[in-house]
DNA sequence: AGTCTTACTATTTTT
DNA sequence: TAGTAAGACT
């Protein structure tokens, strides 16, 4: 607790040492040691269920009643919203009885928000970016794209490179984007291998997107960081005074930092900061979007002097699963490496066990779960965690038939719903009239005489005079161009926009959104529609009005729904949780189900086919994540066969099964005979409609073949895996060989 | 301009 | 298999 040499000396503030004292009371050496640590930069080395995030937010409580800094001094970064939502109220709740003690300073009285400086990497970017935002080009009132918007972006970058959009998908170059801006590489910094992707066209289409984006004053997810990261760099009296507003930095999550961020963090904290960085390279799971254990790893070199203070006591799991995810995890080697313990014996060990296929593996789980049930665990307690959302189909279709209670975790969200989207295109128009993507997106909806045309029409002038699409068309508006009925469409949409703009200054933003869904006709257009889901999209349209209300002004909701994309209204109720491993970090239940531990798919035969043996390491942290979920028992399950994108495929146990300690595991004969065939050739449920994977040669003309839809036909030509088929019913038709068979296997 | 047909794709997805 | 997205058709 002494001053460090190392710090200059700051202001101290009122302390309560006896406060301060409580707040370690019921914690380990270890967490006692973190919470209480001098300003050296620390990196705590925090295993699964040893007490992260109360080591983290303890840590700023003790900080703050120790005196040692006032809330806006600390900084706290999360990746997560959730992350920070639950930060924020788990120090003001550690912080709630010392507020019995009156206030020491006038300015700290009321305090609403403990900690204003706690958020995402991105929130707190966001926030900075608009106080500087002219130094990169853009106006303050700049648009947040969400994924979407950045997809049809690269879209329409690419199409004016006039490149093939089959070979060159929208999705495939947004990503690439991604990459580049998260190991912060601008157009004119990119390595030369990235930049000869895109048929050799990177650089441009990536300085192209920079331009658009410029243009419709917009910003993606990683220009939040990027831009941030370019300012501290030229303008170093805003990083100074940026450094000097919050002398205390602290980072959860610190694995899954990538390389942007480590730069951002890196030059928050290069003079006399307080960093404190909490994680675990064990359960890095997000390296495929750019995460980089090797900045955890790399921290003592980098922050020297640093220490580490290792978490390895573990409160969750019991003695024998904590044992199996530690054998698991210790084939990594790439890791700092530390080895978790538990004062709890006994236990459950890990069950383990074999099945035909998906849906037997569903059944047995399902039986299973409705047994536990009966000797009185709650559904609640209870999580399948698969590998891929594909996976989930099986447990759904299980669940509803023998009616056990469930509820998915991460599927669509509430803002990605057209409807919602559409809504939202209307009101950021209203705050920034140069955001083409929202233009774009409701210009014709509902129908206003603007269609595919004219949409074209306006793109290429805005394009060719470097304007937004709203002022391009006004131009068009009071040109005598265009035929006259396009014209006072457009006038008459700009008009509208306009008035709405002035009534924005005057009415509370709710009554703003309705005026403006029920006067552009959209409320009208949907229920002049007789489709099923119709009724439910002017549900929605209410429900957000309704959500609006929590805001206090428009700029305030379209920053939150840009940044905050989540949308877990109901977690009440007795129900098993159904989830990705993904979305299962940093949650705990008392009973995990994870199903589908087959080569391929765990570990996953496209994350191996990338990246090789790091990947596969990843898959393993990924399994750890998953094993260390449990408090009390696991089930680990796999199937024979799995049907896979339509055809059957055989499926050979995880290499994970080996690695686990077996004293610590249990295998469970399968319960039905016919189905235990551990590690045998695969047994193809309908042999009938197998297909041939690699016909290479294997196709002669004039063969008769069969086709499940089309019957019985004969080859006319072969083009590598596509197949011009004279059927004799259906006609001539062109198939994929996948789908049709030799006639003579039937 | 809307509906139908065809082709294509298919891990994970904190912001 | 199944879901989507783009093009063709009327």
């Amino acid at each position: 607790m002494s001053a460090t040499k190392d710090c200059p000396p700051r202001p101290r503030f009122a302390a309560n040492a006896q406060r301060a004292a409580q707040l370690c009371a019921g914690l380990n050496e270890a967490q006692r040691e973190a919470v209480t640590a001098d300003d050296t930069p620390l990196l705590v080395l925090a295993g699964a269920g040893t007490g992260k995030t109360r080591v983290l937010t303890t840590r700023i409580a003790w900080l703050l009643a120790s005196g040692r800094a006032r809330a806006g001094q600390i900084m706290a970064v999360t990746f997560t919203n959730k992350a920070a939502q639950e930060m924020q109220q788990r120090v003001a709740a550690l912080l709630a009885p010392a507020q019995e003690v009156p206030a020491p300073e006038e300015e700290d009285a009321h305090i609403p928000p403990p900690m204003q400086w706690l958020g995402t990497f991105h929130a707190l970017s966001a926030r900075m970016l608009r106080r500087h935002a002219e130094l990169v080009g853009l106006s303050s009132q700049f648009t947040i794209l969400d994924a979407d918007d950045q997809r049809r972006l690269a879209k329409q970058v690419l199409q004016n490179a006039g490149l093939d959009e089959k070979r060159w998908p929208a999705r495939a170059l947004a990503a690439a984007i991604d990459s580049w801006k998260n190991k912060n590489y601008a157009p004119n910094t990119l390595p030369a291998q990235a930049a000869s992707g895109f048929a050799g066209k990177a650089r441009r289409l990536y300085a192209d997107y920079q331009t658009r984006l410029k243009t419709l004053n917009g910003a993606d997810f990683g220009d939040l960081i990027a831009h941030v990261v370019q300012i501290w760099q030229t303008h170093p009296d805003i990083l100074a005074a940026q450094q000097a507003r919050c002398p205390y930095l602290l980072v959860d999550e610190y694995q899954d930092t990538n390389t942007a961020q480590y730069l951002w963090l890196r030059l928050l904290a290069q003079k006399d900061k307080c960093l404190t960085c909490v994680g675990d390279d064990d359960q890095s799971i997000y390296g495929w979007r750019g995460a980089e254990v090797g900045n955890m790893l790399r921290f003592e070199k980098d922050f020297a002097p640093a220490r580490i203070i290792r978490l390895e006591r573990n409160y969750r799991s019991s003695h024998h699963i904590l044992k199996a995810a530690d054998g698991l995890i210790a084939a990594n080697k790439k890791r700092l490496g530390k080895t978790l313990w538990t004062e709890q014996s006994g236990g459950a060990r890990v069950q383990l066990s074999s099945c035909w296929d998906g849906e037997t593996e569903a059944r047995q789980i399902g039986d299973e779960v409705e047994a536990l049930q009966h000797n009185g665990s709650a559904l609640s307690d209870m999580a399948v965690l698969v590998r891929a959302s594909a996976q989930m189909r099986a447990f759904e279709d299980r669940f509803l038939a023998c009616d056990i209670a469930y509820r998915v975790i991460g599927g669509p969200r509430f803002y990605e719903r057209a409807e919602i989207r559409d809504a939202n295109a209307y009101l950021r128009l209203l705050q920034q009239p140069d955001d083409d993507l929202a233009f774009e997106r409701i210009a014709n909806r509902p129908r206003r005489g603007l269609g595919a045309q004219s949409l074209q029409k306006l793109h290429g002038l805005a394009r060719q005079q470097q304007i937004s699409l709203a002022r391009a068309a006004a131009l068009l508006a009071d040109s005598d161009e265009w035929a006259a009925a396009t014209r006072s469409a457009l006038a008459r949409f700009l008009q509208q926009l306009e008035r709405w703009r002035e009534q924005a200054a005057r009415l509370p933003h709710t009554r703003l959104a309705e005026l403006v869904l029920d006067e552009s006709g959209y409320t009208a257009m949907w229920q002049a529609d007789k489709s099923a889901d119709a009724p439910g999209r002017l549900d929605n349209l209410k429900e957000l009005i309704r959500s609006m209300e929590a805001f206090a002004s428009l700029t305030e909701y379209l920053e939150h729904i840009a940044l905050v994309m989540e949308s877990e209204h109901n977690p009440q109720g007795d129900k098993i949780s159904l989830m990705t491993l993904h979305a299962a970090k940093g949650l705990e239940f008392g009973i995990v189900f994870l199903p589908g531990w087959e080569e391929g798919l765990f570990p996953h035969a496209r994350a191996l086919a990338e990246k090789g043996e790091a990947a596969l390491e990843e898959e393993r942290r990924l399994a750890y994540v998953g094993l260390t979920r449990a408090k009390r028992r696991a089930y680990i399950s796999y199937a024979n066969s799995r049907r896979l994108h339509g055809s059957w495929q055989p499926a050979a146990p995880s290499r994970f099964l080996d690695e686990l300690p077996p004293e610590h595991c249990e295998t469970k004969d399968a319960p039905r005979p016919e189905s235990y065939a551990p590690r045998t050739a695969p047994v193809l449920a309908e042999p009938e409609i197998v297909t041939f994977p690699s016909p290479a040669g294997g196709w002669q003309l004039r063969a008769r073949v069969f086709h499940q839809k089309f019957g019985y036909g004969r080859i006319q030509h072969v083009d590598g895996s596509k197949l011009t088929v004279a059927f004799d019913k259906a006609g001539i038709k062109k198939v994929m060989d996948g789908f049709v068979q030799k006639a003579d296997a039937v």
